[in-house]
DNA sequence: CGTTGAAAATACCAAGCGGTATGTATAGAT
DNA sequence: ATCTATACATACCGCTTGGTATTTTCAACG
């Protein structure tokens, strides 16, 4: 027809989009529909309520985001290129979302929506969990990759420990929006993980290191 | 006059429960005053906007706060004293928002709010943020004071950690509401605290040690 | 070509929103 | 007793909300 793949791809980029910029409820289906281009008839037949369209941008996120995760996860890195690989996805991230906008950090949508849900909203709840466990799957396996590589201090619980990784980032990004400054969140990231999963000093990457990093980005 | 104190006290405990339980977006003055027994005409009286509501009713719910953490942080207590109410404290002001509610966690009211706030909500941010440097603060002096007593290791920037820390536990707070179960707080707080902050394997409490203080507790 | 069914547009709804205008009641000073 | 400023109540404003009912457009198939 008339492209009803398109038409419902853009309100899923769309609805998550302005959401992710303020939140759930202060999004209204109008908004979603004009910026998208669409009418709220093309809304309505393609979703059943503001909340459905939720949860499915929340999948269709996901989905794209898993695809960066798998690049950095492939075997044929090591641990700690992974480590390093996802802390610099967290930044970047926050810098490509933030592109022609007045804030420098957004956060995580799932969490910061799921977080803020009230006991009535079940759905935006259940997204939001649902995200927490695959991203903590990927956490949990690069603990295991750096524990197999006796990278860690101790022999931590490494589902406790994904968790306790899964939290304080979030608790960062949150904080980063909050004071509306990415450099809070760089400032932070790289150390806090590392105590957290409890690195062995000689693998912690700092002061030169991070120049180096930084310029190869550059280029 | 009619006891106008009351009716701005009875305004900001309604405002700050209700926006707790959900969030800022979603409350409406009609149903704050409704909850506060309160008229529309009386809510106006006392504050300009919305917004200046939540922001006055911060500052009153950092007072009582307040009170409560300068009771744990009183030279009588220890270092270790010190961190382990501050734990304790997390936990039981959790349960104590929660009673009769089908929540079980509430997370933090500023930074909840905050956080999801849009870029147009300049106050509702700042708000946060207030709260956050007045929190901070306390989580600094707990540092030092355990690295007065040489309880950490190596020698950590006192207000990064202290940064980290509440990152962490925000996050925490955050996740324990997404999966709506206090333990799930309750089994990562005391460990990620200690991570974070490095301290000495000899400090832990753990098993046996926390049984008794559930006992002392309970008494 | 005509039919059919999905896709999309239009118009509309009751309910709620934040906020205001105006009126009344009451406590304290004169 | 009167006056006044504060404290509150009532009614209402324009606007937006999520959602629906109805109609129109259009691509694919027989």
């Amino acid at each position: 027809m008339r492209n009803a793949a398109e038409t419902r791809g853009k309100l899923l980029e769309t609805a998550m989009r302005l959401i992710w910029q303020s939140n759930y409820s202060s999004v209204g289906v109008n908004e979603i529909c004009t910026q998208a281009g669409v009418t709220k008839g093309a809304f309505y037949h393609h979703f059943e309520t503001k909340a459905d369209l939720y949860v499915a941008a929340s999948r269709h996120h996901w989905e794209m985001m898993k695809r960066e995760l798998d690049g950095i996860f492939s075997p044929s890195n090591t641990a700690f290129a992974q480590l390093e690989e996802l802390i610099q996805l967290v930044i970047r991230n926050q810098e490509e979302e933030c592109v022609g906008l007045d804030l420098e950090v957004m956060g995580c949508p799932f969490f910061t929506s799921g977080g803020q849900a009230g006991a009535g909203e079940v759905k935006i709840r259940m997204a939001a969990r649902e995200m927490d466990e695959h991203v903590q799957q990927y956490s949990m396996a690069l603990i295991r990759n750096l524990k197999a590589e006796e990278a860690l201090e101790g022999d931590a619980d490494v589902r406790q420990v994904a968790r306790l990784i899964h939290h304080f980032v979030q608790g960062l990004l949150m904080y980063g929006r909050v004071v509306n400054s990415l450099d809070a969140v760089r400032a932070d990231l790289r150390v806090g993980i590392y105590r957290l999963i409890g690195l062995k000093a000689e693998h912690w990457v700092q002061g030169s290191e991070l120049d180096a990093i930084a310029a190869r980005d550059a280029a």
